[in-house]
DNA sequence: ATGGTTGTTAAACAA
């Protein structure tokens, strides 16, 4: 079972690449974030024709967030408790037996901002969410653009970076919360390239410098740990035409 | 260097 988490930055631009990486990569679930639009122009039929089933929970100009998977998504959730929050950045849906809880985690802006205490508020009520979830469903993941990079080697000039936004403390021990419910980071259970990142900045030419932060995690419940072959950051689609600014990762499972 | 680029939406906001 191949499952995936994509920051395509604008589904209405970035549909082409999504259908292209869909048909190059059939991963069984690919997850969704910062699609900006409403459900109402979500562009279910054109992802239908590629073979997948969807669901998605969006608002117009800021975040949304989908899952696209080739089994229909079950008991899908938009809302948590304790968190009544008009952005749409969360989605919990059932396939194949896998809770999978996607996240568009709030950016924060600036250390110290409005916006950061709101980042925080909102990472302590969704990490409620998921001990519940987790208590619920064996197999668990939870993926999607985590706006964290979890330690130092996730990005590239850390002195430069040092206790700014993404990279904090409180973040950091935030995301640490959420990994003690007994989920792991596919990504570092493998050796892994020097310098993997999975955004990078549309300014200064980050990308082409791989001046990059890696944000984007697929955690995983130790059911789902034990049977994880491998996890990759897929940097291809960020050298395309008018390409997203975060790359998609990618986990394989043996279901 | 408080810069720079992209997306949505129409000058400003968010990332």
């Amino acid at each position: 079972m191949i499952i995936a988490t994509w920051n395509v930055n604008s589904l209405k631009v970035r549909l082409p690449h999504v259908l292209d990486w869909l048909s190059g990569h059939a991963p069984d679930v690919l997850a969704l974030q910062e699609t900006k639009l409403t459900d109402d122009a979500f562009p279910a039929d054109a992802i239908a024709e590629a073979g997948y089933r969807c669901v998605y929970a969006g608002q117009k100009t800021y975040n949304g967030v989908a899952i696209l998977a080739k089994h229909e998504p079950a008991d899908s959730v938009t809302d948590i408790p304790g968190l009544d929050d008009p952005q749409r950045r969360i989605l919990a849906s059932t396939v194949n037996g896998v809770r999978i809880i996607n996240l568009y985690v709030v950016n924060g802006s600036e250390v110290g901002s409005e916006k950061y205490a709101y980042k925080l508020a909102w990472l302590d009520k969704v990490t409620g969410f998921i001990a519940d979830e987790r208590g619920r469903h064996e197999r668990l993941v939870v993926l999607g653009d985590f706006n964290i990079a979890p330690d130092d080697r996730d990005v590239h000039d850390p002195e430069a970076w040092h206790e700014r936004i993404l990279c904090s403390t409180p973040e950091r021990e935030a995301l640490k919360r959420i990994l003690d419910l007994g989920l792991s980071d596919c990504f570092r259970r493998f050796d892994q390239p020097a310098e993997s990142y999975s955004w990078w900045d549309y300014r200064q030419a980050a990308f082409r410098r791989n001046m990059g932060l890696r944000i984007d995690l697929i955690l995983s419940s130790p059911a789902l740990t034990e049977a994880c072959t491998a996890c990759t950051i897929d940097v291809e689609p960020r050298r395309l035409e008018r390409p997203s600014d975060h790359a998609p990762v990618v986990a394989e499972f043996s279901l």
